[in-house]
DNA sequence: CCATATATTTGAACTTAGTTCAATTAAATA
DNA sequence: TATTTAATTGAACTAAGTTCAAATATATGG
């Protein structure tokens, strides 16, 4: 057949995303291929090319929607939250718990390898917004002087997601006290205790 | 032809390894390819499966090479330093300069995406050892009590490694202070300053 | 309601890459 | 020198990315 009866319940490009994200989440980056996003929405291979450029315009869009669940996640799990150091464990702990629960999302997001094209607008302007929101909610809840504060919550992010990765990797296991939980609890104190103490 | 004149000067299987490092420094991983190393050596992609089980078994290779170039680098950026916090310096130091250095290469190596192989003991060996030596030379620079010098350099290397990443990234751009030496400073003071001031 | 134009999807074909292996030829051995 | 052994090939197979003319459903105009 060629052209299809009309009777999609949603745009076949946001179908395609959709097998994409399934494909990565539960058989990992590798087996992305178009014959197999075109399998699991019954459709055939050259049809994915309608909607992106080539299989690094797809892999991009997969990578921008786990930067938005990331940021939606880090922002719910802090919300309401006064604003101390306690709101800041919270958002640490969010971060690295969204790689732990996505980690095939994860290592796609942040697999390196150049893609092929620049990445668009829209995927710069959310990774600047998730990163204002983490650094402005460090200056929130700690009593930085603002010539510090920028620096202080960069060399923190930055610091965490070093933790993320190597945890995630399993070249992070500690002696006992390996959770999540110690680790921040550490790297906050390493961090702020000038500031708090 | 099928076999060659016996006049090699180094043993195919370190000719192959070379050609592959050749091609992923200069050109990237992307472009590692059966076909092109076998180019570069002149023989045919055959040949290369003579030697590695898979592309990925060579990729293995190149990042285990990767892993002692990194290791003799460490060392001797501070072979011969006194054991004090001048010598954590040159380390830290080291290490992102390294990884500015040899950017395609430290890319491959944390690149992620799981092999099809489990990593030879050779090579987990070689990661342990690294980490080993740069944890060593923390806890003998830094007069930390023994009970925190374990977790207190894991945390301090993983931090240096997500400031690495982000900043090759290009994600890590700072307001105008953005050279490895204050970022590095930075980080020491956090996580020293308790044990030093 | 039919004819024509338009939009959508196909499926076949092309290219490139990973991989295998019987055939080939150099070197070693007897 | 003849025979065995080892190294290398090159041709072929599979899988994947990609393209695009052909095919078909829908929309449009009379």
């Amino acid at each position: 057949m060629a052209r299809r009866k009309a009777s999609e319940t949603k745009p076949l490009k946001e179908k395609i995303l959709e097998g994409a994200i399934e494909i990565i989440s539960t058989r990992g980056v590798k087996m992305l291929t178009a014959r197999n996003v075109a399998a699991i929405i019954g459709y055939t291979p050259g049809t994915i090319y309608n909607f992106y450029r080539d299989m690094d315009d797809l892999v991009t869009e997969v990578n921008y929607a786990t930067l938005c669940r990331l940021e939606k996640n880090c922002r719910a799990c802090v919300a309401g939250l006064p604003n101390d150091m306690n709101k800041v464990r919270a958002l640490a702990l969010a971060y690295v718990n969204f790689a732990n629960d996505n980690q095939n999302e994860w290592e796609t997001l942040f697999a390196g390898s150049r893609h092929k094209h620049q990445l668009p607008d829209a995927y710069k302007k959310r990774v600047i917004d998730i990163f204002n929101f983490i650094e402005m909610s460090i200056i929130e809840c700690v009593p930085i002087p603002p010539a510090e504060a920028d620096s202080t919550a960069r060399l923190l992010w930055a610091s965490l997601h070093g933790i993320t990765i190597l945890m995630l990797d399993g070249r992070l296991k500690l002696t006992g006290a390996d959770d999540p939980h110690a680790l921040i609890e550490d790297l906050l104190k390493k961090h702020f205790s000038s500031f708090v103490n």
